[in-house]
RNA sequence: GCCCGAGUGGUGGAAUUGGUAGACACGUUGGACUUAAAAUCCAAUGACCAUUGCGGUCGUGCGGGUUCAAGUCCCGCCUCGGGUACCA
């Protein structure tokens, strides 16, 4: 009888959960430790073997801390807030909430079959009244701050009302909508409904029209994630854009916060990268441009603001373009152009989202027949409307400098505009823009034809015009960000309902004892019959006093933004979490997950955090210290054909036929590539009436190797891997793969090897018939070697996160060790002990069967003395114009120039010495030799 | 297009600070045990040349460079993966 996996594993597991081996106490003199793993949201589908890839590595950090000694957070909870589950209710009638929890439930027996080393007590859910109470609460906070730029943190709405009562909005510097200025007379005399809709404009949680990708088809907004190649993902419909009331986040108020953080945090350079990416900051300038009155003679007041990184190239502006949706297109057109740009303006607003992005290269756009003009040389250039200019960035308006962008080169081309070179690379002679075929890169360079800054380098000629332009009060240096406020409302109903009532049409928000509001049943989970949410078929969803409640809820990353602070006290009735609690726990050490959330999670949950932080509630102003990007466990995808529009799916072979859309298929459907028509009518309702166009008689899918997710239904799950090997050997193996933060595509081959180890671990405790081998006679030299080299290397290997040659540095030990027949109970009670973060139900049976009462787990890590790893010798690589030709064995501490002479004098190197001069030896002591000769 | 990351045997990967390239596994081949299989154990396994033995040459995507010494550093490319996209 050899290693039982199934016994032992069961056996100890239930051993944990029945003594709560792994629960962190908030009360505790040793150093904590936060390990935190992304809590997952549970599909329908399992787990897959790629998410337990960080939540191993993360398990292997948290045991091996305990044992030196921490108090260890190490919890576990669910985002249990998804799409997928309230399309299930769409199409079944089966309630969200009877789905997510029986997907937890699978999960969590899942987790429970992996062994971690999860506190369950600290346990939490995103759909649970009790978290989300917490939830809408800091929506309410939210609400009631607004973002002081003087003291650059979050401050009460009380206060600011307080400035408008005494000195009304003028000294305000607020990250706000745009307000027209009041004093506080003026502020006295405004009706409630008007003070609340400025105050509106500068609360952090805000009510605002906002663009959406709503999806008429679907009846609801889709999240950008939702939308792919302008379609809805779901069912393959068109997606356009909208105007729509919605809640949004004003997150940009920390965008210079967001970024600076990102110097104090230590994480991937990549994603750091990318979050600063998606801030996108620019320098540069904002600057206006009065409007010449229709016959060209004179200036008006009104004016166009732009924004702009160079203003150095404002010579070089010889149009102006403003976004079809920007608010002057229609003041300023002239009479003889109304029609025209009102139908460009038309056009471009139904553009669908598909149109715009498979035609990035046609140029369109319409002269409104108004012109600007340029307030450093009073040139009067042309005023256009064209959707290359994004409403959304910036002002919607941009000074075009054709010679310099490349958008602005390709539209003066097209419409024939003039094209000035204002920057020239030193040394080169201008030449005419007519015979370039491309705009001309102005990175760097000496400006010319541009008056006052000619001769001056880009830098200089930069803060010359601003100076200039402020001199002028036309202009001032700015700094625009790419961030966007994020936009908050879900038309969903499988979400958190927002703390929200209506009072004469103005939000308000719940009192903090009337949370949680709970999620209201509804008859079904689909938007009324007038467009509005599912939340508006609830019976009764008003007040007590009969206000309406908000029929939005909130998305995804609300619920996640904030549960790594709740599992710091998570079962606190009053308070999102207690003061102590964050001040012993204070933030993440280790936060392991996939970078797909780089944009996403990780910049709303360091806002969240940010605010709480503004608002004295947390300790930390970064929730994540240290951050590891496990890699992605690739799958092999599956693929159907749909024909545009169609529900007929053409096989992969004959594909290039039709105009088709690639879905992704369940790989359980297909086998070596053929589809199982039948199951994939059945797969989903969508599906249900599916015609096929074959190939010799069967569908043949696409595949590619791509990321495992849940949406690209390859997924392959660990239940038969651990049924047949073990949960220890699916941790080895998943570690083994290789280095945690890569990408691999899952194969299974090689988990044969690991398990071989195990079974020959086990054979050093063990013989054939289950008998403990273990002596106490004393180790040799060579067994107390490979002990301490083992353990040096488990814990750097452990310290440096690199989990894969963890695992081989334990092959290495065991294969030496049975080679020396090591069966000392002095080697083989440290090496158990040492295991234990890889493989704890296997170290947990051996140091039972050693003798011992209670969990390995608790066992102080052993320790390695540098004695024993001490060489006397050192065989030196001698080699000869750096090609290694023998070894030579000397002393470890012998000098170079014992060495030297040494190797010199070896048989072994007269060949190579013949007939040729040595011209210099190296001596790298404990490295190597090498002899130049020549 | 732009920004990141990666290219090492048949395969996954190792080489932590410039110092013996290919650790540890998988696979393959041969052998032991067995009636047989499984399990286990032993041996070989980068390519090429030589093969009677000693051995030699090449080799970390490609081309250069720095160095006594380069998978590792520098310059210029190529390929693959990921992110992002009219961001002014």
């Amino acid at each position: 009888m050899a290693y039982n996996h199934q016994d032992i594993e069961k056996k100890w597991q239930q051993y944990w959960s029945k003594h709560k081996t792994f629960k962190a106490e908030n009360h505790s003199e040793k150093p904590k430790f936060y390990v935190l793993d992304m809590f997952p949201y549970p599909s329908g589908a399992g787990l897959h073997v790629g998410h337990p890839l960080g939540y191993i590595a993360s398990d292997i950090v948290a045991r091996y801390k305990r044992h030196l000694g921490f108090n260890v957070l190490h919890p576990m909870g669910y985002d249990a807030y998804g799409l997928p589950a309230e399309q299930y209710a769409i199409q079944t009638g089966t309630h969200p909430e009877i789905t997510t929890n029986k997907n937890i439930q699978r999960y969590r027996q899942q987790l429970d079959q992996i062994g971690f080393s999860f506190d369950w007590d600290r346990e939490v859910r995103t759909s649970d009244p009790e978290y989300y109470k917490w939830t809408q609460w800091t929506f309410i906070q939210l609400f009631e701050s607004w973002y002081n730029r003087k003291s650059d943190k979050a401050e009460p709405i009380a206060d600011l009302k307080k400035i408008f009562e005494e000195e009304g909005n003028q000294k305000v510097e607020a990250v706000c909508d745009e307000t027209p200025v009041f004093s506080a007379d003026e502020w006295k005399s405004k009706s409630d409904t008007e003070q609340q809709e400025i105050l509106m404009n500068y609360r952090l949680a805000y009510l605002s029209e906002t663009l959406v990708n709503w999806c008429p088809a679907l009846g609801t907004v889709l999240a950008n994630d939702e939308v792919k190649d302008g379609l809805s993902e779901r069912g393959g419909h068109p997606v356009e854009r909208k105007l729509m009331k919605q809640w949004s986040l004003r997150i940009t108020a920390y965008a210079q916060r967001l970024l600076d953080g990102l110097e104090k945090v230590d994480w991937p350079d990549s994603l750091k990268e990318m979050q600063r990416n998606w801030i996108g900051r620019s320098e540069g300038a904002a600057l206006h441009f009065q409007l010449a009155k229709p016959d060209g003679s004179e200036k008006q007041a009104e004016g166009i603001e732009v924004f702009t990184t160079r203003p150095d190239t404002l010579f070089g502006a010889t149009f102006m373009v403003l976004a079809p949706e920007h608010e002057l297109v229609d003041s300023i057109t002239i009479p003889e152009q109304k029609e025209k740009v009102g139908e460009y303006v038309q056009w471009a607003k139904n553009r669908s989202e598909r149109e715009r992005m498979t035609e990035v290269k046609k140029v369109t756009g319409v002269f409104t027949g108004a012109y600007a003009i340029n307030p450093l040389n009073n040139q009067q250039v042309p005023i256009w409307v064209a959707d290359y200019v994004l409403a959304g960035y910036g002002t919607g308006a941009i000074m075009a400098v054709p010679a310099h962008d490349s958008r602005d080169f390709a539209f003066a081309r097209h419409f024939n505009l003039p094209i000035i070179q204002v920057v020239i690379e030193e040394g080169e002679e201008p030449s005419d823009p007519a015979t370039w075929e491309e705009s001309y890169d102005s990175k760097e360079g000496i400006i010319i034809n541009s008056g006052f800054i000619n001769g001056m380098k880009v830098k200089e000629a930069i803060s010359a015009t601003i100076q200039k332009l402020e001199a002028m009060g036309v202009g001032t240096g700015k700094i625009n960000y790419r961030l966007r406020d994020a936009i908050f409302s879900r038309q969903r109903y499988w979400g958190e309902p927002f703390p929200i009532y209506y009072k004469d049409g103005m939000p308000q928000p719940l009192k903090e004892e009337e949370l949680p509001l709970e999620l209201p049943e509804v008859d079904k989970y689909l938007p009324t019959e007038t467009g509005a949410p599912p939340l508006a078929r609830a019976q009764n969803w008003t007040t007590k006093d009969g206000y309406p409640l908000e029929t939005n809820t909130m998305p995804g990353f609300a619920g996640s933004s904030g549960y790594y602070l709740r599992y710091m006290d998570p079962r606190n009735e009053k308070e999102y979490f207690s003061k102590e609690a964050n001040q012993y726990w204070r933030n993440v050490d280790l936060y392991i997950g996939g970078d797909e959330h780089a944009a996403g999670h990780l910049i709303y949950s360091r806002f969240w955090n940010k605010f709480l932080y503004d608002l004295g509630l947390v300790c930390e102003e970064e929730p994540f210290k240290k951050l590891i990007n496990q890699g992605k466990i690739q799958g092999r995808s599956s693929f159907v054909y749909r024909v545009q529009g169609t529900n007929q799916y053409v096989s992969y072979g004959l594909r290039k036929q039709y105009d088709t859309q690639a879905l992704h298929v369940d790989i359980n459907l297909v086998e070596n590539d053929v589809l199982d028509t039948e199951a994939f009518k059945n797969w989903m309702p969508d599906y249900k009436n599916a015609e096929f166009i074959l190939e010799d008689g069967k569908y043949i899918c696409g595949h590619e190797v791509e990321k495992m997710s849940k949406s690209k239904h390859n997924v392959q799950n660990p239940d038969d891997l651990i049924e047949r090997y073990g949960a220890d050997t699916l941790r080895l193996y998943e570690m083994f793969l290789g280095p945690i933060d890569q990408h691999k595509p899952w194969d299974t081959q090689g988990i044969e090897g690991v398990f071989r180890f195990l079974k020959k671990l086990w054979r050093l405790y063990f013989d054939e018939n289950d008998q403990l081998l273990v002596t106490d006679d004393r180790a040799s030299e060579a067994e107390l070697k490979v002990l301490h080299k083992t353990v040096k290397k488990i814990r750097d290997d452990i310290e440096r996160f690199s989990f894969n040659t963890g695992v081989s540095n334990y092959m290495i030990c065991v294969n030496e060790l049975s080679e020396l027949k090591c069966r000392k109970r002095e080697i083989l009670e440290p090496l158990a002990v040492l295991l234990e973060p890889y493989a704890p139900h296997m170290a947990e049976e051996l140091w039972s069967k050693l003798g011992h009462e209670g969990s390995v787990s608790q066992v102080n890590f052993p320790e390695f003395d540098e004695k024993y790893l001490k060489e006397d010798n050192f065989e030196y690589p001698v080699s000869f114009n750096g090609k290694v030709r023998f070894k030579l064995s000397m002393p470890a501490d012998a000098a170079p120039a014992e060495v030297e002479k040494a190797a010199l004098a070896a048989d072994e190197a007269q060949r190579w010495l013949e007939g040729k001069s040595v011209r210099k030896v190296i001596v790298v002591p404990k490295r190597i030799v090498n002899i130049v000769v020549g």
